[in-house]
DNA sequence: CTTTAAGCGAGACGGTACGTCCGGTCTTATT
DNA sequence: AATAAGACCGGACGTACCGTCTCGCTTAAAG
C-alpha cells in the first residue's frame, strides 16, 4: 500500500549491501540509478544506456548481471519488499482503511511517481509484473492483521475474508488515479474507507 | 465497462467510414491494423512500421496523420467510443453491477485482449491516456441509469452518488486482473457487486 | 598492376559522382573515408563507425547502403576499376614487365599502402575478395596487349598464355612484399621481369 | 614450402611436448586448441575466448603466458618450423620444383586450410607476419639444396641464386590461390615449375 | 469536365537504443 | 604470495524503430 516504501527501501537496500567488494557497490549504485531514473524520467526514461551512465557503470556490466530493464525492475523491487513496513493502527475498521487509502492516495496523486512508473513498468515486463504482484501480496498479507482487529474488536463479523476487503477499500484509489486519470479528489480515501467499513460491518466479506 | 466493445467499434466504425475515397480507406485501413496488431502482439508490437505494412500504407502516410501512435490510439478510442453499448439491465442492482463486472471480467481474463493492450498503453502515451479516460467516463455516465434505476426500486437510498456506486463494484475486478495480476477467479465479478450492492443498501453511496 | 591506381580511382570516380542529390554526395563521402581510413589505419582501423564519423554520417546509413565493411569494399574496389589504366609501352617485352613491376613495388613496398589494406581486408571479408579478384582479372586482360604486342614483334612464339606469363613476371614482388615480407630490394622488379623475359624467349609461355 | 607441415608441426611438437607438468600440458593444449580452431573457423574464429574454452583453461591464464591471438600464432608457426621436413629430390630441377609446388597447391587449393588461415592472420597481427616470414625463410634455406643438385647435374649453370630460382617457381602458385583467387588448376604448379626451369636453364638466376 | 492541390508512395537520412561479442584489465577468493 | 575465477571497462557490431525530409505521382474534389 505505501508506495513509497520501494524508493526508501531501495535506498535502504543499497546501502546495506555497500559493504565492500566492487560488485555490491555495483548493484547498488545500479539500483539507485535505476529508482531515479524512474522518478525523473518514468519508464520510458528507463534505458539501459542512461541506467548504466547515471550508476557510473559501463553498459555490458547492466546486461551481464541484469539482462535488460525487466531485469532491474525485478531486483527494485523485491529489495524494496524487503523493508519493515507495517500497517497503520488507529484503533477502528475505518480509520486504518483511511490511513492505507491516505498513503496509496499520496504515492499515485502526482501521477509522476516510483509507483506509478513501476506499475506502468509492470505493464511492459512479464518479470517486473510478477515481482510487482509479489511485492503487493506481501503488502496485502501485512494488512490481514487490520481485518482481524476489526473482528476482535467486535466491528466486523468474523471470520472475514480480509483479502476481499482490503482490495475493496483500496482498489477504487488506484482505479481513480491510475486507470480513470480523474483529477485527484482528497476526499476519495476516506469515502472508499467508509464505503467498504460500511460493507463489511453489513457483513459483506464474512 | 464492456471491454470488449472498443474491438467492435473499430471494425464497426471502420466499416461505415470505408465510403469510397482513398483516404477514408487508409483511415479503416490503418485503424484495423492497429486493433489487429494490438490484439497480436500488444502494445510493444505496435510500432508505427508494422501498422503501415500490414494497412498497405507507407509509413510516412501514417506519420502524416496520425503522428506517432500515441495518435493511432486515440482515433481508435475514439472511433470505439462512438458505439450504442447500453448497461444490462436484469431487475436489481446487485444483478446489474454482476453483468457489468462479468463483462470487465472477461475483457481482461486473458490479459492479452485488447483492453489490456489499450491500458498498458495508456501508460506510455499521454494522449492515449486521456482518450481512454474519456472512454470510461462515457461508459459510466450511461451507466449511471443503473443506479438511478435501483433507487426508483427502493433497493437503495435516494439519492445515490452513481459514479462512486460503479467505481466501487468495478474497481476490484480491475484491480485484481490488471494490477495484482492474481489468477482469474470466476467468482470475483458476483462478489465485487454482492459487496457493493450490500454496502449501498446500507447508504454508503448516499 | 598499378595498385596505386583504386585510390586514385576512388577519387576520381568520388569527383566524378558528385554531381548533386544527397545521395551522390553521401557515397562519395564514404568512400572517400574508407580510403582515407584504409591509409591511415589499415584494415584493422576501417569500422562502420569511424567510417561513418570521418564521412560525417550516420552509422546507420553506412549499415544500410553498404551493409558492413565487406560491402565498403565491395564499392571502393568497383569504383578503383572503373579508370582508365593501360599498361606501359616501353617497346621491349622485359621493359614493359619491368615498369608493370616497379608499379607494383612501389604500391607495395612501404607496407602501409592501400593496397596493401585493401589485400589485407581480402581475408577478411569474401566479398572484397573477389571484388579484389575482379579487380586484378580486369588489370591482367588490360596488359595482355603486352603480350602479343611481344609476340607480334616477334620477341616470343606465338601463340603465348600472356595471363600465365603476366602471373609469372608479377608474382614474385607481391610474394616477396606481402608474404615474405622481406626487405624491399629495388633490385626486384627487374629481376623478376628479366627472368620471365628469358623464359618468355625460350618459349615457356608459348 | 610444404604449407601442411605447419598443422603436423603443431600436432607433433604438441605430442613432444606433453611431458608433464602441468604447465607443459596447458601450452600443448592451447595450440593444439589455436590450430583446431584455425581450421574450423578460421583466423576471425581464433578467439581468446574460444581458445581458452576449448583448450579448458581460464581466459587470463591465455593472457598471461601470451599475451594476445599475436602471441599464440607466433607459438604456433615456431613449434611448427621445429620439423624435419626436407624438400623432394626426383633427380630433376624442373621434376623437384613440380613437387614442392604440388605441396604448396594442396595446402592451398581448399582455401580454408590452416595455411590460408595463419597467411591471413600474418595480415592483422605483425608478430604473426614476422613468425610465418620466419618459417619461410628456414623452408626456403632448406630447399636451396634442389639449386645447388640441379647445378651439380649441370642442369642449370652455376652459380645460381637458389632464393629467387625458388621464389620464382613458387610465387605463381601462391598469387593464383591467395590473392587472385581463381579456380584451382591441378596444371598450375607443373606449368610454373616447367617454365621456371626453363628459365632457369637459359641462365636467367645465375 | 477540367484543373489543382491535398494526399499518397517511395526512399534516404539522422538519431536513439537495443542486445551481443570480444579484447583486455582488475579484483576477489582460494590455497 | 601466487594464481584461478570472475567481474569489469571499453569498443564495435548489426538491428529495429523513430521521426524527418524531398521527390514524384494519383486522385478527389472545386471551379
Amino acid at each position: 500500500m505505501d508506495s513509497s516504501t520501494p524508493a526508501s527501501g531501495i535506498s535502504e537496500g543499497a546501502a546495506r549491501r555497500r559493504t565492500g567488494g566492487r560488485s555490491a557497490r555495483v548493484r547498488a549504485e545500479v539500483l539507485d540509478a535505476v529508482g531515479a531514473l524512474l522518478l525523473e524520467a518514468g519508464y520510458d526514461g528507463l534505458t539501459v544506456d542512461a541506467v548504466a551512465e547515471r550508476a557510473g557503470v559501463h553498459r555490458t556490466t547492466v546486461y551481464r548481471r541484469w539482462r535488460d530493464v525487466g531485469g532491474l525492475l525485478v531486483d527494485v523491487l523485491d529489495a524494496a519488499a524487503d523493508d519493515t513496513w507495517t500497517p497503520p493502527d488507529t484503533g477502528s475498521l475505518e480509520g486504518d482503511l483511511a490511513a492505507l487509502n491516505q498513503e496509496v492516495y499520496e504515492a499515485l496523486a502526482s501521477g509522476t511517481g516510483l509507483t506509478t512508473a513501476l506499475i506502468a513498468a509492470s505493464f511492459r515486463s512479464a518479470e517486473a509484473a510478477e515481482a510487482l504482484g509479489r511485492f503487493w501480496e506481501d503488502r496485502y498479507a501485512r494488512c490481514a492483521v487490520v481485518v482481524s482487529r476489526a473482528a476482535a474488536r467486535g466491528e466486523i463479523p468474523a471470520p472475514a475474508d480480509s483479502r476481499a476487503l482490503l482490495v475493496a477499500a483500496t482498489a477504487p484509489v488506484y482505479h481513480e488515479l491510475l486507470l480513470l486519470r480523474t483529477a485527484p479528489d482528497p476526499a476519495l480515501p476516506g469515502r472508499a474507507a467508509a464505503a467498504t467499513a460500511a460493507a463489511a460491518r453489513a457483513g459483506a466479506f464474512s
